[in-house]
DNA sequence: CTGTTAGCGCATTCAG
DNA sequence: CTGAATGCGCTAACAG
């Protein structure tokens, strides 16, 4: 195998072709500037020097422009955050730009890769927001980098968010359980100590204090240590003294969890999921649902719109959700 | 909210610390090579300014390398892609790279993808091919660029590849329900022109003639329009005249199919399917299993690898599969 | 329609 | 340990 070569540049296709280093840049930015008869034989040299501009360089003169725009998540693995990583993709794809998918794991890794991210001057930064300070960011966003907040608000940061409706959300999915004549619902999730779990556990509060209902730590099976499995969750509910005859899974693990353990078990409880996920329909799980693909399409057009108007006011978009009955939700208690 | 400012540089840095340009520089490459006194005086300058350093220019002054690696593959919603996805994403970490995920839907938008992405100047391409050639690559494995083909070959290419036991994984899958008495075994995928298809096509019908067994169409429900849904195969095997006892569903959507199908006619086939799946386990199906994260890694390796030996000898890795035994596996024909 | 000059921000020489 | 000059590959700004 041959020794590695170097790459041909604008100036090598330029030499070739008998033009200047510009009249071969100009074929790549605006072919109709360059005559028909120069662009082939231009482009001839190029295809035989396998040519491929530079971008580094192009952005670079550009003032440090470039075509990328990064989504930043923790558990990329997670369906909800790959199908809005999906419709960010897409939006961005409809406008040239390159998706940039990296992973957060914790608040301090998450620091770490948006400033490896900044550096590498993407447009904008789309993240599902992790730990309690995004102050960082305030320089970045004066800068004009585009900073979109997905699922969660930034913290300590001015910055454009898309969230789910979730307090509505969990008012819905109690009260259909309430009105199937449950008054024993328990809600389960892992972790709690984030913004959506705060959210929808205040929705579900609110349905069960409107109802008359006991709210309390009973019926809460809610933890933040990672090492503690939905199912134990579940079965802890199931095994005690009062067990709840309805379930709430507070996200799309949480309700993975939560038939887990009830099909364990051979328990039949009503149950209904925040988020859908895929067998959902299988399992017959009543389901919250919403558009995770749509999600990333507003959040992405959120930022191509700041990237034009960097200096407009933020804004908090709530994206809705709806109820979809598919048995679960529907049981009556035993 | 105040007009965007112009980022601050080296210069900029160094001016306001009151040392030269590479000094600053300095301090990012080597910290080392500067005393610690004049390093805290730049850190704090820099930090006044909210300097970032600019990675376009480092890398397009450093010959045009960057640290990016990029994965390229259609259906990346499809958990073992994403999964795969993680694996490189974890090693490329691990080493100091950043993965850039990107998608290709067909054959001619891969090859453009991909043309954008060594115009980003990409150390490394590691994709699931798509189409029928990709001698289009060929020019820049000899500019350097590791490729590294995952799950199915490249096709008129000589480039490393990661695959899967295809060929044994459906082997032991069909062997397995001809153990347990089944002689009317179909097989179901869409779609089925693809690399891995054709190859566990063939470990299914070896398994079947060993056995004395016809391989014929009558069992086989395989289609490459997208536009069928995997259950109406199932359904239309179900409904023949001579319908099979067991069913091997090609690959996790195909499995997935399966499911539902079966579900929806209350049927109650003996099944196996390639590719485990969450939730395989809650419906007991028991799956030819691999593990994706890990070809994620071996794939990333080889691409390191590569990078650091850009001469040697491609080679072709193929990845262990086992059986899951999980009680649709089991069953006995009806 | 095409060419020339200059410089984007940084790191590689080579000197101090 | 620090600094000055030079150029990576490309394009904006100006010619012509």
């Amino acid at each position: 195998m041959a020794a590695v070569q170097p790459r041909p540049t604008l100036a090598d296709v330029a030499r070739l072709a008998g033009v200047s280093a510009k009249t071969v840049s100009r074929v790549y930015a605006d072919p109709t500037a360059v005559s028909d008869e120069t662009a082939a034989r231009i482009r001839a040299a190029a295809d035989r020097l396998n040519f491929r501009p530079n971008t580094l360089a192009r952005d670079l003169r550009r003032g440090g422009v470039t075509n990328t725009v990064a989504f930043v998540t923790a558990e990329f693995t997670n369906q909800f955050y790959i199908q809005v990583a999906a419709g960010i993709e897409r939006e961005c794809a409809a406008q040239g730009l390159t998706m940039v998918l990296a992973s957060s794991d914790d608040a301090q890794r998450e620091q770490a890769v948006i400033d490896t991210l900044v550096t590498q001057r993407v447009r904008a930064v789309l993240f599902v927001p992790l730990g309690d300070d995004h102050s960082y960011l305030e320089g970045e966003r004066k800068l004009g980098m585009a900073i979109v907040a997905i699922d969660r608000p930034a913290r300590n940061l001015l910055a454009d968010s898309v969230v789910l409706a979730n307090r509505e959300g969990a008012l819905l999915a109690t009260r259909q359980l309430i009105e199937r004549g449950h008054r024993k619902i328990g809600y389960v999730c892992n972790p709690a100590a984030v913004y959506t779990q705060t959210e929808r556990l205040a929705g579900y509060r609110q349905a069960m204090s409107e109802a008359g209902l006991s709210s309390g730590s009973d019926w809460l099976r809610v933890t933040d240590d990672p090492d503690v499995p939905l199912e134990h969750l579940v079965t802890e509910l199931l095994e005690s003294d009062d067990p709840p005859t309805a379930l709430i899974g507070g996200n799309n693990r949480a309700t993975v969890g939560a038939i887990r353990a009830l099909q364990a078990r051979g328990a039949d409880l009503a149950l209904v999921g925040f988020d859908d996920f895929e067998m959902a329909d299988v399992f017959g799980v009543s389901v919250i649902a919403h558009d995770p693909v749509e999600m990333g399409i507003t959040a992405a057009r959120i930022a191509l719109g700041r990237l034009a108007d960097p200096t407009g006011l933020t804004r908090t978009v709530e994206l809705p959700v709806h109820y979809i009955p598919r048995g679960s939700g529907e049981k009556l208690p035993a």
